[in-house]
DNA sequence: TATTGTTATACTCTATAACTATA
DNA sequence: TATAGTTATAGAGTATAACAATA
């Protein structure tokens, strides 16, 4: 059963790679998902987007330097830490956001239109639940 | 609700990394699921490989050589086709794959242990139905 | 001429370690 | 001394393109 399991999230690669595709050549996986933590969770400091992308503090850091070059972040000092400072999505990292889910929405709708409603719902509810577990 | 199971799979990462950090340093990820795809699917060609794993086939190529490398699978002439060769797990890759999924499998429990197992098999379900839908 | 693989090159993601600046 | 970030370096995965060998 666990073997089956940790199978199939190996191969899901494929999917995320499908999904990948969809982004525009500027904004590459890891940018996007700068771009979706901030949005979903608001403004905040390095470390904490470093907990919520579950990747080592290095990786955000480059990323971010990253979306911040292109203007879709601001990030401005952090008034009660100086050695931090606020990151915060610009007007333009929302409008790309906009367009980003339009075109994971619509390669999913694409190759997932068979699918309930209610299956969508639960594939996505169990892997959260997966998420959190570890 | 596609929006929230994009965010879902690209946040899944972190769950892979974590069951990456169990193989041994030898054998990394894209190896272990050469040997796991000709264990389950028997000895085939390079092409049947690329086609199973859902990449390009250099990239499987890359793969092939490291593990055949490591006397894990056998290269042996395909009598039907001086142009390909057919691969097959030995023994030593027999093995290894043993060690990797109780690896794997010992992660999988510790973390999940307080899952049902109705719910383990759903996702599995599910992850495997996501995947031939794309 | 078409197909099967291989190899060179380049890009992205990630982690470790060394380092700077501030607390 | 400890913490927040940055940067250099290295390892792994992947794709594209050019190439060799065989069908």
């Amino acid at each position: 059963m666990y073997a089956e399991l940790a199978r199939q999230l190996t191969a899901i690669g494929a999917v995320k790679r499908e999904l990948a595709r969809t982004l525009p050549p500027e904004c590459p996986p890891g940018s996007a998902a700068v771009l979706a933590v901030l949005d979903r969770h608001g403004e905040m400091r390095l470390s904490r987007l470093t907990e919520l992308l579950a990747i080592d503090i290095s990786v955000t850091s480059r990323h971010v330097a990253h979306v911040a070059e292109r203007g879709w972040i601001a990030r401005e000092a952090d008034p009660g830490d100086g050695r931090s400072r606020i990151l915060r999505l610009t007007p333009a990292g929302r409008a790309l956001l906009l367009e980003l889910g339009a075109r994971s929405t619509a390669a999913l709708k694409r190759t997932l239109g068979d699918w309930a409603a209610e299956d969508i719902t639960l594939l996505t509810t169990l892997l959260a639940r997966l998420r959190s577990s570890f």
